[in-house]
DNA sequence: CCGAATCCTGAGGGATACTG
DNA sequence: CAGTATCCCTCAGGATTCGG
């Protein structure tokens, strides 16, 4: 991906003129380039099926196995940044800190379901075809 | 990524218990890695849109700015083994190949119009935040 | 309990040159 | 024209460690 963290964006000169979507600013590259990243679009689908809206830190970590901490704060700032969930601290000690999705991030979640509904349905399709595709080589390499 | 070429698919166990959306066999985590990456999604929309379905080689390469003729076949090429395009070869000197959406890469392209239409309208309230942040960021420089 | 900082690797992807 | 091979650099992201 292209975003996240530290993307100084070296160039400040127009890019395209017209609208031009196949430029770096494109926005649906640079959703991709967001909803892409490997945890963001988990995080949102399991913020927008919470039911007490919002998600403690840990909470969160438990609901998405397999994601370490440092990647699970990294996907949570970039959200916070883009306006997509909002952070709420509770000023006890140790301090409790509260993750939860902002209208704008639960409107994501519509585009989102229907890439799930796709992958869903149409996954076997695609399995099936790789594994066409795989038996073509072997048959290739099996040729005298 | 984690597909593309060179996926051994080393667990040919069951898929998780149940809608275990959450391990690396995630239908939708392995959908987004293949849109997520750089320029499948545009690949899809040109072909979606092209009026003669079928366009050659070349012709793709120009419908689509700064993509690399490496990266075009690459994608390309990801792209027929998972059965969402289509190739067809004219065994003419020098060859002509063609490339257009199979039925299945089509119904692709409605989820992906969903995606597009959200980035397309909602990426500007995420630049605000951006800027929000940088600013908010801004000031915690400028205190005292 | 929450998260920041550092180190390290593997893969994505650009530029270029070569083959049929 | 279409595709492959090589070089190289960047960056996602996992493991680990430190701080408040």
């Amino acid at each position: 991906m292209t975003s996240s963290p530290a993307a100084p964006d070296p160039a400040p000169h127009a890019v395209g003129a017209r609208g031009d979507l196949f430029d770096p600013l494109c926005p649906t590259r640079r959703l991709l380039d967001r909803i892409g990243t490997k945890w963001t679009s988990m995080v949102v689908k399991v913020l927008a099926e919470a039911d007490p809206a919002e998600v403690r830190f840990a909470e969160l970590r438990r609901r998405m196995p397999g994601v370490s901490q440092k990647m699970l704060s990294a996907t949570l700032q970039s959200l916070a940044r883009d306006g997509l969930v909002a952070r709420r601290v509770e000023p006890t000690v140790p301090p409790r800190v509260h993750y939860r999705l902002t209208p704008l991030g639960l409107s994501l979640d519509a585009p989102l379901a229907a890439v799930r509904a796709w992958a869903e349905q149409h996954m076997p399709e695609i399995d099936r075809a790789n594994r066409a595709a795989d038996e073509s080589a072997a048959d290739r390499n099996d040729e005298q």
